[in-house]
RNA sequence: GCGCCCGUAGCUCAGCGGAUAGAGCAGGGGACUUCUAAUCCCAAGGCCGCAGGUUCGAAUCCUGCCGGGCGCACCA
């Protein structure tokens, strides 16, 4: 239990007494105290009656005595509420006492379908795929920790045409070769290859041609290549994978190819439903609402003039498989904010056809760019994509040589660990603690920085705890009595209190940064109470109840950051 | 032209109907015989892009501008 939910409760009797009607007390938390109520205010011109009043009205039958030490009314009309000490330390105690840390499992689960990360076969994954990956993956995480079914989608591009001259170019290259250069990671060079060979070469263009008609007909030996150039990328998915600390696995790959054979019946169907109109040549729906450049209505194409199917057609047909064959009732993209318009067609189409049906919903988790310090989209110094393995290894490269610096205490292999957790950790948490919606710049100094609003600071948080630990030689006792005398184990306390409902506000609008920011205020108000409250030399009682409170702390950083992808490790 | 996202402290960002707009960084001042000073504390810093409107109350909601980014039929 929450204390704005506690302090909910409590009011809203008292509120829909005076107010004749059930009303919101509006709780949120305080600068001038704890909490403040501010629904008087709304109510005032409605009742008739002067704010101020209302609220001391509500004031009298509202039952606070055993959770608040002061109940005020307060300026104009705002209930000002102070939380007693004790009743705060019970919520912190059940907090102690649950290994849940006060989120509830979800009383109805859901199946989620997750659709994150979606690389391309036979290139190498670049910073356009990072932040998919890691807002996907936290949201896979978050959602399983809450009790729904989730499966995570990992759309990767196996198929169009492009495989047509990647087959001929592994034809050119022998098998043999291929096989040794396609592992060595160096994907991209081979897709480069293959490109240059089909600009400046009719025949080799033909010959790839004829490959993308062999493929999609089934040919055995096309198939057979272009398997292989499927399992050579995703072993190279499936490191960087690792090296991220996603939880995305073989099993979780569902390629686009996987949906070829429902590609007709989709088009069948929405011929059948009357949904289909033909415009120059190709399949198309036509969503209300939606206007090109020329201000005329803007189609959806299933079915290219040329027969082939475009990726309209495969998101709906994966739209059908995840609600009716898989039965999930909530679909999640994690896809770049450009794609907004096509994924609003997609679903408008998908809804039309009865392939979304209630409860069932799609959402577009759409997301800014990663920009360079000159604030344009982040490129390499060739003008290419930034790979996404070279990222990684500054970050973890960077964060190592910090280690080092700042503790000498640390060993090589330990410095190692150490730097791969905080540096990848602090890539995660850069994309994951501002607003998914806006761009935001890459910038090492402030990511990596121990100072402010970034993964090490919350790293180093959690490893100071650790050490109280490993100093004390002892673990905390979960039936100490918390005892909140200082105002630092107040406010550490509060922050502790409201986990719950951050996770639980998050599941719903997957906006990262508001679980993240939580975080960081737990990180920062365990600092503060650090350097004014001594835990180890404190005396018996101050003392048990100061390492629970440490306890505590860190089993919510560790679960929070845990839920964002994030490592903690136990030194720094 | 239409649509979407974004304009908040020098910089990077929170806040999105409530009382004096909050953090961090940078710059200024302090705190290590003490559980990691990779930290903490103090002071300073704002026509919340502009103009109207709604409201008892607007950074927050509505409308119109201005500025930046992105998208607008057979690539995904």
């Amino acid at each position: 239990m929450d204390l704005e939910k506690l302090l909910t409760d409590r009011l809203a009797p008292a509120f829909a007494t005076v107010a004749g009607g059930p009303v919101d007390p509006l709780v949120r938390r305080s600068a001038r105290t704890d909490f403040q109520s501010d629904a008087a205010l709304a109510l005032a011109r409605r009742l008739g009656r002067p704010p101020r009043v209302i609220a001391a009205d509500v004031l009298d039958r509202a039952d606070l005595a055993d959770v608040c030490s002061v109940a005020e009314v307060s300026g104009p009309g705002f209930l000002n509420l102070t939380v007693a000490d004790d009743a705060l330390a019970g919520l912190v105690s059940a907090l102690a006492a649950d290994a849940r840390l006060g989120v509830p499992v979800v009383a109805e689960p859901e199946t989620v379908v997750v659709d994150y990360s979606a690389p391309n076969v036979a290139k190498e994954m670049h910073v356009g795929h990072l932040r998919s990956t890691v807002i996907g993956d936290a949201a896979a995480r978050l959602l399983q920790w809450l009790g729904h079914r989730v499966l995570r989608a990992n759309h990767v591009g196996d198929w169009g045409t492009p495989f047509g001259m990647l087959i001929e170019h592994l034809v050119d290259l022998g098998e043999a070769e291929a096989a040794q250069e396609l592992p060595m990671g160096d994907l991209d060079s081979f897709y480069k290859a293959a490109r240059v060979k089909f600009d400046a070469d009719e025949a080799f263009r033909e010959r790839s041609r004829r490959r993308v008609v062999a493929l999609q007909g089934g040919d055995a030996a096309t198939r057979r290549l272009w398997r292989m150039l499927v399992q050579q990328s995703a072993r190279h998915f499936l490191t960087v994978y690792e090296l991220l600390d996603v939880t995305l696995t073989e099993r979780d790959f569902h390629g686009e190819s996987s949906y070829n054979d429902l590609l007709t019946p989709v088009v069948e169907d929405l011929d059948r439903l009357g949904l289909l109109r033909s415009s120059n040549g190709a399949a198309c729906v036509f969503p209300p609402g939606q206007a090109g450049r020329d201000g005329e209505p803007l189609p959806l194409i299933v079915r290219k003039s040329d027969g082939g199917y475009g990726y309209a057609a495969t998101d709906l047909a994966a739209i059908r498989h995840r609600t009716g064959t898989l039965g999930a009732t909530r679909l999640l993209y994690l896809v770049g904010l450009p794609q907004r318009r096509h994924f609003e067609m997609v679903y408008a189409v998908a809804a039309q056809a009865g392939w979304l049906p209630a409860p069932a919903r799609a959402e577009h988790v759409g997301f800014g760019s990663i920009l360079g310090s000159d604030g344009r989209m982040l490129r390499s110094r060739a003008g290419g994509s930034v790979k996404l393995v070279g990222l990684l290894e500054e970050a973890i490269a960077r964060a190592t040589l910090l280690a080092r610096e700042r503790n000498a205490e640390l060993g090589q292999v330990e410095a190692a660990e150490v730097g791969r957790a905080v540096g990848i950790g602090a890539v995660k948490y850069a994309d994951l603690s501002s607003d998914r919606h806006r761009d935001y710049v890459l910038d090492w100094e402030r990511m990596l920085s121990l100072d402010g609003n970034t993964a090490p600071y919350l790293q180093y948080a959690y490893s100071r705890i650790r050490s109280i630990f490993r100093r004390a030689g002892v673990a905390a006792r979960p039936e100490a009595v918390i005892r909140l005398t200082e105002p630092a184990e107040r406010a550490l306390a509060f922050e502790l209190v409201g986990f719950g409902a951050v996770v639980v506000s998050v599941a719903d609008s997957l906006e990262f940064h508001h679980l993240a920011g939580h975080l960081y205020r737990l990180a920062a108000a365990f600092s503060a109470f650090y350097e004014r409250c001594p835990v180890l030399r404190a005396d018996g009682p101050v003392r048990d109840s100061r390492l629970l409170l440490c306890d505590v702390t860190a089993r919510v950083l560790r679960q929070g950051l845990y839920l964002l992808g994030i490592r903690t490790p136990d030194r720094m």
